[in-house]
DNA sequence: ATTCGTAATATGTAGCTACTTAATATGTCA
DNA sequence: TGACATATTAAGTAGCTACATATTACGAAT
């Protein structure tokens, strides 16, 4: 049929150029993977291999005896890579700055504890940090850290490094949960960001766990003007 | 060694481990697959599958003969489901809404001009609507729509399908690229979302293309309080 | 030394077999 | 008719072989 066989990657062009021109719409069954493997002559592994990845891409949904069916409520599954802020900054060319703001060791206040699901309130470090992209405010970072999971943390200088870095160097974690929403910002970040008291910033709040365990939460605001893009 | 053999989430999971607990640092280079392999006493397609997953979410980086290194610039990958927003508000129990604003073709303005990289200006079907989830406004969206590869769409009544939905079910994408940030309210869209101006909107902008074609683009300006979660 | 071709090597892919697992369908018995 | 056990089905996984491909490493020629 052909003098190049198929790649399970072509496989998975083939299917989704299927389901884009209609051939097969949303809620319709797909063919069996074996089907489709006799179809295009290759074996079912390279079927399964593609349909895995459709699968993955929130395009079909598949089901052991049920089949494969092109998902009835479409998805548009985009990611993200978030890296650490100094290698953020310096991939724009700019020049990466980092000023601590303050380290002290507190109760955490509901909202904190609620993200943690922690009961009983234990002190917490929370670390205030401002980066900076040529000089100019770039994102405030107020980051509680779980002593428990990381008590060497207490013994950085974190003049020098910043927590951000130091946590993903050294913490790696096993889950992760990420909220974006829009905040006017009060005068006090408005001071700190260099921006005028109710302008609009994009936050990102993130908290990191190791198995059951809490490592570290942080609320960013981001400067004006800051954009997330997606990757691909 | 075990009386169950190890599968490769099994393998996964424990060079993730590995990897968490220091055994191997950023920038270090892990054993060949083969030698996993033998380690484990596995094959080493199910080292390989282990390693696509952990090289696809970002922790490792895989290079033919260079072979397996932890990624010396960790990222966090997120990844967001954006799904058709009346079934966003119908999961959330609220009674979905939708109100056309209007619809009209006009010549775009520069910025839309240029994220569809278009030279000579074409008109373009302009669809203002919001989505309501319990009468109250939820999103406002802004979208123009290629006539080019759309013209069906003027032959549809958008006053009882939302745009949105049509496309999605209708014309799936090939690429997608967003956008996320923060925007003040101006007076226009304050009212339309009826709130304050001034307040803090999150915008979710989204362009869609099938080949090198585009298809539309939305900015989608939401609601005060709205948030993202990601997944997992 | 520098350049360039070639060999060596680790990952990537395809194909096959065999078996497992989850979900559906069916058939039996009350 | 309904409930429950059982068979069937289609995807999921593991193992193996063989070959492709991208890079690095090395060695020869200039």
């Amino acid at each position: 049929m052909s003098d190049t066989r198929l790649g399970w990657k072509d496989v998975r062009d083939r299917i989704h150029r299927m389901i884009l021109t209609g051939r097969y719409g949303p809620g319709d069954k797909l063919p069996r993977d074996a089907d489709i493997a006799e179809e295009l002559n290759c074996a079912r592994s390279t079927v399964q291999r593609a349909m895995q990845d459709l699968s993955d891409s929130g395009l079909v949904e598949r089901r052991r005896k049920g089949g494969t069916r092109v998902r009835p409520d479409p998805v548009t599954r985009a990611t993200f890579d978030i890296s650490i802020t100094r290698h953020e900054v310096e991939q724009t060319g700019a020049a990466y700055g980092y000023q601590l703001i303050g380290a002290t060791q507190e109760v955490p206040p509901r909202g904190v504890q609620a993200v943690f699901g922690q009961k009983i309130a234990q002190p917490m470090l929370r670390v205030q940090a401002l980066h900076l992209a040529d000089a100019r405010p770039y994102i405030l970072e107020d980051r509680w850290i779980c002593l428990q999971t990381s008590p060497e943390i207490l013994s950085l200088d974190l003049t020098g490094i910043s927590a951000n870095e130091w946590l993903v160097l050294n913490k790696p974690y096993d889950r992760l949960d990420m909220r974006f929403y829009a905040e006017n910002a009060d005068p006090a970040r408005a001071g700190l960001l260099g921006t005028a008291p109710g302008e609009a910033l994009l936050v990102i709040e993130r908290t990191t766990w190791i198995g059951d365990a809490p490592i570290t939460t942080v609320k960013a605001s981001t400067a004006p003007g800051y954009r997330l893009r997606s990757q691909s």
